[in-house]
DNA sequence: TTGACTAGAACGAGCGTTCGATCTATTTTG
DNA sequence: CAAAATAGATCGAACGCTCGTTCTAGTCAA
């Protein structure tokens, strides 16, 4: 009998997180005030305070929800493929799909600073998605595709192109869509780590 | 008879710029009141005004002095090596250098959302030292050091993965010093983008 | 004496949050 | 089964506090 809806009318708890992370990510976190998230909402005060212990609890749920969702795609992503190559690949492609379909969400994962309002979270380069990613490194190496080194640098290597490269286009200094430059950069990172 | 001094009395104005620098990276620009900066640099409220315009002001200043040095390093490195390879790896180690030695300097420079507070500035990816950044690689290509391809790509594939890991490292996941990992890196980051 | 500099109290605006009232849907009770 | 009770959701006015900034008065070197 429980869990036939997701949430008890989800509606307005979804309606403030979708306008929070509008909100967030165009004007940041200090830049908006709750009665910004109230006006463009349609959600009164008294509501979201019923859903969320305060402004930075609905920060927590948004950014806990990202972090999720990505935990997500990256497991369906290790399961689909072997290969480290495949596995890194995937998720730099799904990487720059994301940012060009849905730019806020990947701007609230990758770019904005969470520790200036989330002090209890951990950076985001720790969170669970990015220690998924240092794992298909270590695979990688282990199986004699990627050479041998220390893995952070390997990955920061690996992926930090790819994610430079996101983040410039958020600023929008890049003139192309992402997906225009995703076999060039692929070709570059691989290079970089690649076993000879 | 003029600039024998950087600026007239600028002990005062340096210390409200010392210890905004501080407390901007350390518990973010909104955290950090015009309170805490008249505590913590012992310069009180009218002077802080006498010098600058607002809050925003002291920011801005902040941040033009950084990109200024770092314009000024960049040039020195340009013209110190001929050789793109050796320019772009001497930004690499400066990069490291000063992120190890100058965190904050660092952090403010590269890691701050600038854009949410200094909303007239351009991003950082796109002032001056990331142009000549950019310019180094074009060089390399001309010279022939350097697989033809997008510039932007380029760039990011060669210095993204030492960016990243400098934002990791300020993050505190990091173990070892930078220094530690630059040859590694760089040998990486060099590969990536070297003509074949 | 002048003008750059320092000082810190005071101000008004805007913030995050609280609170009591009201509405709605579900459950309990006689 | 109807009525009463409960709990969840919604609302927006109001509160208290902190913020960035202003202002007037005072200091000191030239």
């Amino acid at each position: 009998m429980i869990d036939t809806q997701p949430q008890p009318s989800a509606s307005n708890r979804d309606k403030v997180l979708a306008t929070a992370l509008e909100l967030f990510t165009r004007k940041g976190y200090f830049n908006t005030s709750m009665r910004d998230i109230t006006r463009e909402s349609g959600v009164s005060t008294g509501s979201i305070y019923h859903y969320f212990r305060d402004k930075e609890g609905v920060a927590a749920a948004l950014y806990q929800s990202l972090i999720e969702r990505m935990r997500g795609e990256f497991d369906a992503i290790m399961a689909r493929h072997d290969s480290a190559h495949d596995q890194c690949r995937a998720v730099v492609a799904l990487l720059f799909r994301i940012a060009e379909e849905e730019p806020a969400e990947m701007s609230f994962m990758l770019y904005v600073k969470h520790k200036e309002f989330l002090p209890e979270e951990r950076p985001v380069c720790s969170s669970e998605p990015f220690e998924q990613m240092r794992t298909m490194v270590r695979r990688g190496m282990e199986r004699g595709e990627i050479e041998q080194r220390d893995v952070l640098v390997a990955s920061t290597c690996l992926f930090g192109g790819a994610i430079r490269l996101i983040t410039s286009s958020l600023d929008g200094i890049v003139e192309q869509p992402l997906q225009h430059y995703l076999d060039d950069i692929w070709k570059c990172s691989w290079r970089a780590v690649a076993a000879s």
